[in-house]
DNA sequence: TCAAATTTTGACGATACTTCAGCAATGGTC
DNA sequence: GACCATTGCTGAAGTATCGTCAAAATTTGA
């Protein structure tokens, strides 16, 4: 329901009618109907974190784990293509505060786990010389420039394209972008020094055993 | 009432109690209450375009006709600090399909000219010698790195920080991310050739009158 | 076998969007 | 000043859906 009509599609009645219960016993699981949107989500989230995970193990240079996490991501919205727009109904301050305490926290947690898992291989890079981080440069810049792009791609993607964008492949240009910042911090080997398309072909066969999805190894 | 209460907490009896007419007046101008919303950020969105069309106008190097771009985001978002939540509202598919047509062409309008304030300056750098694209990259590859970090900067700082950035100032970190990525098309002068912090400054002060909002100059 | 405990039910109350038939105000004409 | 046409305004009524809760149904276990 959440993908066909969204937030407003989304009936209890005709949830209770799909599972053949009554509303009341759908109310005995969530306490509202954002409070079941924020369960779906955190079951995707956590499949989500657990690719993360896989993504992150990969035996490699540590850009490449850095690019098995966007083959991870890429992978995932394969896979869960709702995903994000039902996320984003969460964002919305008046139907976040709807959510119970027990769920908002598995939430951060599962989220946290996740960056705690990119910020370890920043600090990999720097320990076998990989990327130096001037003084002062906390260490999750180098991903939170990624981190920002994927969101902020995401977020655009989703509604119509504009007209300037119309004939523009959006997803490689992310991966260029994605390449470019990394090689403005310095993280070796630079672009230019690596076959990274060959990587993420690697990467996607031997962690998640099926070929990456279009536009991200040419 | 958005920006307390978010789009549950916007009453359509509440709007015509305060403006003191009736219910039915206000949908003599509104085709529903998710039109309102919609007519409410064109107007923001509107003022935001006028502050990119200044920035643009700026008269220095390519570079920092960006930078201008990215005071005026910074200064926009001081001046009106909902908007975005007010935007994000809009982008959830079951309430954009609310919006009449003529609104949403005004949208995609406003939006578009804002995308080619900034088509127009890479045009111009490649022109000046400031940058070169290589083959087969489109002209708003620089500026969707910078846009998506700007709109996923926005979508994490808008709900509540997640522990691993506790304590980072998540808005310095973008704009150091902002630098890398030019720094990674090599659009000159680069960052460690010229003093940017000296320039937000004063374009802060030239174009918009009033001093560059924290964490962006130094 | 049956009473206590648990689960389920669906009618009901509450809230809020949207409509529309009718009323009020305005402006123009003679 | 009377009249009418046009425009603007009203708020009760219609509709939809969320969330509750007392009562009914079912299960448990002694």
């Amino acid at each position: 329901m959440l993908a066909e009509r969204g937030y407003l599609g989304l009936n209890m009645e005709r949830i209770a009618e799909a599972i053949e219960y009554s509303k009341g016993t759908v109310y005995q699981h969530f306490a509202s109907k954002e409070d079941l949107i924020a369960a779906l989500c955190n079951d995707t989230a956590a499949a989500r974190a657990e690719m993360f995970r896989k993504a992150a193990s990969f035996d490699g240079r540590t850009r490449e784990r850095v690019l098995a996490i966007g083959v991870a991501d890429a992978i995932f919205i394969r896979r869960h293509p709702d995903h994000f727009a039902v996320e984003s109904i969460l964002d919305l301050e008046s139907i976040a505060s709807k959510i119970t305490d027990e769920r908002r926290e598995q939430w951060i947690r599962t989220k946290s786990a996740m960056m705690d898992v990119l910020t370890q291989i920043v600090r990999d890079a720097i320990d076998a010389g990989d990327l130096r981080l001037p003084e002062g440069t906390p260490l999750c810049a180098p991903l939170y420039g990624l981190w920002t792009q994927s969101v902020g791609h995401y977020r655009i993607t989703s509604s119509e394209p504009l007209p300037p964008f119309e004939n523009v492949d959006l997803r490689r240009v992310l991966w260029q972008n994605y390449g470019r910042i990394l090689d403005g911090y310095g993280w070796r080997p630079l672009s230019g020094d690596w076959d990274y398309g060959a990587s993420a072909n690697q990467i996607s066969e031997s962690v998640f055993g099926e070929p990456a999805p279009e536009g991200i190894a040419r």
